[in-house]
DNA sequence: TGGACTTGACTACAACCGTAGTCAGCGCGT
DNA sequence: ACGCGCTGACTACGGTTGTAGTCAAGTCCA
């Protein structure tokens, strides 16, 4: 049940866990169209995520309203606890170095970057 | 010149990256044998790598040899810079509410994490 | 009612990836 | 000189992904 997910695929699952339930023919109109992708594209990857459990749809006024199986926030955190274990084999130094020479951080993620950290810190103490 | 690399060949170009200049032989031995995989399939796998120009090789005393092109830390910071860039929209967010949550952080993990930290809120307030 | 537009299912196809078989050449030991 | 084993190049094949065309059914408006 946890089939890959691809990199495009995932961008239009992004756009549709944040811009809420939505049609075909809106994605393709607001997000593909943009793109230059074209009607059908965008319909094979809803339908691909679907099958990979990532969309669920609902028939409204006869057409398919489609919306994310899990929020965003969950979804992403998943993405990265994939990554992290698969491409840096469970370690998180490269994400460290990474960060330490990385710029274009906003104030707010830097912050919540901290925070997490910090819990991460505290959390450790407790259990000593 | 940015090829993608693939999941398992990441996993063979860091086997690499880690142990040294080696030959095809070597790490179907020491790596893949373990893992089940026929030598020519780690030879295919690091043929391709070379032609990404990731791996890079020279005839020593008959024999290949392998290594790769940038060092192990400079090569996973790259594939971290990569995946926020393209899975999470250039935003750590998704980064840090993982984190939040992540068990399994070694007390070496997070000293890095909160150095790295602390190096970019230096450098935020050197800026302003 | 007949065309214009929308929607959804199906089909297609090239690139890329994971995995592997095969074959030809080379070097070493007997 | 001959066979064996290691090495490297090439070929192969199924699955996934990105992208899209086409076709049939439904809907709406003049």
């Amino acid at each position: 049940m946890k089939k890959p997910v691809g990199d495009q695929e995932l961008v239009v699952l992004r756009w549709v866990a944040e811009h809420g339930p939505a049609t075909v023919g809106e994605v393709a109109e607001k997000f593909g169209e943009p793109q230059g992708l074209a009607r059908s594209t965008i319909l094979t990857v809803m339908e691909r995520l679907r099958g990979k459990g990532h969309l669920t749809r609902r028939k409204v006024e006869g057409v398919y309203q489609y919306s994310s199986a899990v929020p965003l926030s969950e979804l992403l955190s998943g993405v990265v606890g994939d990554f992290v274990r698969k491409s840096l084999a469970g370690s998180l130094s490269p994400f460290a170095t990474w960060l330490a020479h990385a710029d274009e951080v906003s104030d707010d993620e830097l912050r919540q970057l901290e925070e997490a950290v910090a819990r991460l810190k505290s959390k450790k103490e407790g259990e000593e």
